[in-house]
DNA sequence: ATCCATTAATGCAATATCGGAATTAGTTTA
DNA sequence: TAAACTAATTCCGATATTGCATTAATGGAT
C-alpha cells in the first residue's frame, strides 16, 4: 500500500470526480482508477460506491477518509523532524510563542541563539491555545512558550519569565497611574478582553485580577489577539487588561499602567526530544 | 513511499542484519537492499549507519523507527475497522470488560446479543486500567466496560449496571455476615487489595470502605487480578474486599459478605462510532 | 602479513508494474 | 433516439523491481 495511493484517495474523495481529481494530482483518469481499485483490493474494502455516472464514499471509505487524513499528516510531521535531525545544527527550529512578548523577551532569545547557533535557521509562529499540546506532542513545533503551566507527562516545562499586569488605556485617558485604579474607577470602564479560554490559567489571572476590585468586568468585545486589543483600545473602543511585556511594541496613543498582578511564562518541550540542538538551545534559553 | 518498505525497515531496524531480515521477510538481500535505500532516498534522511560489515540505526532512523511502529499498528486497526464496516452484521465487534462480572452480567449479556444477532462474532478482552482509554481510541476495542466513568470528549458512557462491595473470606473464617464486620474486628485482619490504579474510581471506593470504619488496611498483597485473589484468599492469606459479582464464579473454600457498599459499572463507546452494528448492539445492552 | 569468511552494494537480465492514449460501456439529458 | 458524460478496460511502451551472480570492503584467524 503506497502512500501516494492514500493521496490519490483523499484527493478523489474530496473531489468524487474521477477526471477532475486526475488532472488535479496531474496523471491521467485511467491511472487513478486502477490506483483506487488496488487500493480497495489490497485493503478488502470498497471505497467508493461508482457507477458509470458518479462517485460516492463508502461508509467504510467514509471512516478511512477521516483517519487517513490526520495519520498522513502526522506522518508528514515525523518525517520532517527526522531530517531535522539528520542536519544537525544547520537545521529548523521552530518555536511557539504568544504575541505579547513578540517585543519584550523574544528579540534578546532569539539574538542569544542565532549567536551561538549562526547555522540554525528559527521559525516563529503562534499557535491557538487549544491547539498547543497536539502541535507540540506531534513535532508541529519544537518549542512552545505559553502563559499556563503544562498538564502533560509527555513536557517539560520551565518557568523562564514573570510579567505584570497592566491596564491599557488610550493616551487621552483620565487614568495616569496605579493609584486611579479603584473599584468605582473601574466599575464605570468598558473592557476589551481576551476570549475566556477554559483552563487556560491567563484568563484565570485575569478574572483574578477583577475579583480582587470585585468587579464584573463591563466587556463587550473580545479578542483573541493582543495587538489587535490595542488597534481597539486607541480608537476609544475600550480600555484592556494585558501582560506588560506589549509595552514593549511600543505603540503610541495609548498607555501603559503596571499593576501588580503577575503572570507567568513557561518554555515547554517534549521530553526525550531528539532534535540534535534543542538541548544547546535550550540551555541558551534558561535561566 | 510504500507501507511495504517501512515494514522492512522496522524489520531490518530489529534485526540490524541485512541478510537474515532479507530472510525472514522472503526477498533477496539484493531486493531488502535498494528498497531500503530507495526509502532513505525518498525521506532524504539516512536510516541506517552501514559499512560493509555493520549495520546500525542512525539517530533519525532511531525516531522513525520508533515512530512508525506506533502509526503503522493505529493504520492496522483502521483498515480493520473499515473491513467492520464493510462486513455489516456479520463483522466482529470487540468487547473489554473486567474479569469480575465474567460469571455475572457478561453471559446473560452475550446470550442476548448472540441471539438477536447471530451473525456477529464477539471477541472478548481483558485490557489494562491504564491502556483502556488508549484501546477505545484507537479501534482496538469496539466497546468497554469499566467500573470508572469516562472523562474524554471522544467517547459516552452509560451506567449498566450496580455492584455491592462484598468482603471475601475463607470458609473456615469468623466473619460469618456484616453483623461481624466493624472497625475493631477489620483491624486485627490481613487484606489483599487490588493495585492501586491513581485515578481509578474503583480504587477510590475501596478506600471510601475502609475510611469509613476508619481503618487503615494491612495489606502486604496486591495484585490487579481478582481471580488470583481469589486463589490467596481460599489459601488464607488474607481477606480481601471485592465486587460482589465475583460471588458468581462459585469458587469453593471461601465466602462473600455483602456490604451496602456500591460500585457502578459503566458502558463505554466512541461517540460517532461507524460500526454498522453497535448501535443494535447498544439497543441491546442498554437498560 | 596474509588469507579467509562475512556481508552490504552493484551490474545485469528477466519480469512485473505503471502510466498514458484510445476505446468501451453504461447513464443521463435533450 | 442521439448526444454528452464518465468510469472501466484494453493495449502498449516506459519504468521499476527482483533474483542471481559478482564485487568490494572489513574483521578475525593463522
Amino acid at each position: 500500500m503506497d502512500l501516494q495511493q492514500i493521496k490519490y484517495f483523499l484527493a478523489l474523495a474530496h473531489e468524487l470526480h474521477f477526471w477532475k481529481t486526475a488532472a488535479k494530482i496531474s496523471i491521467t483518469q485511467s491511472a487513478l482508477s486502477r490506483q483506487i481499485q488496488s487500493l480497495e483490493a489490497e485493503l478488502g474494502v470498497q471505497l467508493f460506491e461508482r457507477n458509470k455516472r458518479n462517485v460516492k464514499l463508502s461508509p467504510a471509505g467514509q471512516f478511512l477518509r477521516e483517519k487517513w487524513e490526520v495519520k498522513l499528516n502526522e506522518l508528514e510531521f515525523f518525517h520532517q523532524h527526522a531530517r531535522q535531525i539528520q542536519l544537525g545544527e544547520s537545521g529548523t527550529i521552530i518555536i511557539a510563542h504568544p504575541d505579547s512578548i513578540s517585543a519584550s523577551i523574544m528579540p534578546d532569545m532569539l539574538s542569544r541563539i542565532s549567536a551561538a547557533l549562526p547555522k540554525l535557521k528559527i521559525e516563529l509562529v503562534q499557535v491557538k491555545y487549544e491547539d498547543q499540546q497536539e502541535f507540540l506532542r506531534n513535532y508541529k513545533v519544537d518549542l512552545l512558550i505559553t502563559r499556563d503551566i503544562n498538564t502533560s507527562d509527555d513536557f517539560r516545562s520551565e518557568k523562564i519569565h514573570t510579567d505584570h499586569l497592566a491596564i491599557v488605556v488610550p493616551e487621552n485617558h483620565p487614568f495616569r497611574d496605579a493609584k486611579n485604579i479603584t473599584s468605582e474607577a473601574l466599575n464605570e470602564q468598558k473592557f476589551i478582553l481576551p476570549v475566556k479560554d477554559e483552563g487556560s490559567s491567563y484568563s484565570d489571572i485575569i478574572h483574578q485580577f477583577f475579583r480582587s476590585f470585585n468587579v464584573v468586568p463591563d466587556a463587550y468585545l473580545h479578542s483573541e489577539f493582543g495587538s489587535a486589543i490595542i488597534a481597539l483600545v486607541r480608537k476609544g473602543l475600550g480600555i484592556a487588561v494585558l501582560p506588560d511585556s506589549y509595552r514593549f511594541h511600543e505603540s503610541t496613543g495609548i498607555r501603559f499602567i503596571t499593576m501588580p498582578f503577575k503572570t507567568e511564562l513557561f518554555l515547554n518541550w517534549r521530553v526525550d526530544d531528539q532534535h540534535p540542538v534543542l538541548a544547546n538551545v535550550l540551555k541558551l534559553i534558561l535561566p
